[in-house]
DNA sequence: CAGGAACATACCTACGCACGTATATGCGTC
DNA sequence: GACGCATATACGTGCGTAGGTATGTTCCTG
């Protein structure tokens, strides 16, 4: 699960408000689709977008599915957003997410390498000098 | 500000790149391109982008824009996820945007008025039965 | 096993957005 | 003031995705 799903998770309107109704208590499909005052398919597919993140988890009850926040003690929303957030939890998931994108992986090397000296090409212009956030503050 | 809107600068990879890398040191447009390797354009509309929603700030030095992260002593990436997500921090503005939802604001009491009954026109069907889930666990 | 209800999935459409090209604006130097 | 550089904005294009319609799947009841 990668921090910028989950990101992209809770930036869809729809998905907060499904978010924030299991965070009080497990609602079946159509209870959701009722309350959400949805389509049965769009209520469906929000919900088989959030499963395959493992934001929530569906378990079947006779005709019904039910709905709710993962396992684990604390299954409010507060709780979801605090770990997203939390230095303790955040910073390894922010970093594993990052870990993933070889191309932030060399930003930072770049940006105290290449940018010691001027950036792109500064034999093009007699008129060149080096812009203020070239000296790095570390 | 919207809390969404925040998910939503932090849901793509580039943002969040620039995020990281301005949580460092503040950066020019230029340097910013450089290291990103995006288009001066394509830079300068994520910049945009955050900078109309107060994620970053701008100030002019000579011909050069150096962006930054908007002040506050704790200007780190960490301290941008905590804010959000800390409860004393999100939970206010989590319930401030959420009431900007109208359609969420009733979510929860159309959940424990309407589904103490059958949803969806009960008459209609003689299996009619009633969901799991309409027994309200509080 | 026939029929209906709950839910999921395949396919189509409309819209938002990320990026590109072209152009405008602000600043500095000569 | 002319020119160049840094940055911003207007407009067009392609792609991802949220929603709808149609249909499949699973479960229950009689």
């Amino acid at each position: 699960m990668r921090l910028i799903e989950i990101y992209h998770c809770l930036c869809d309107e729809t998905r907060l408000r499904i978010m924030h109704l299991l965070a009080q208590a497990p609602l079946c499909v159509c209870h959701l689709q009722e309350v959400l005052g949805l389509s049965q398919v769009a209520t469906s597919k929000h919900l088989a977008y959030l499963r395959k993140r493992g934001l929530v988890v569906a378990r079947r009850q006779g005709q019904w599915v039910i709905y709710s926040l993962p396992p684990g003690p604390p299954r409010e929303l507060e709780w979801q957003l605090r770990c997203l957030a939390d230095c303790r939890e955040a910073h390894p998931l922010l970093a594993a997410d990052l870990r993933t994108f070889q191309t932030i992986r060399f930003d930072c090397e770049r940006r105290s390498e290449g940018l010691a000296t001027a950036p792109r090409s500064p034999s093009s212009s007699r008129h060149r000098r080096v812009p203020p956030t070239t000296r790095t503050s570390r």
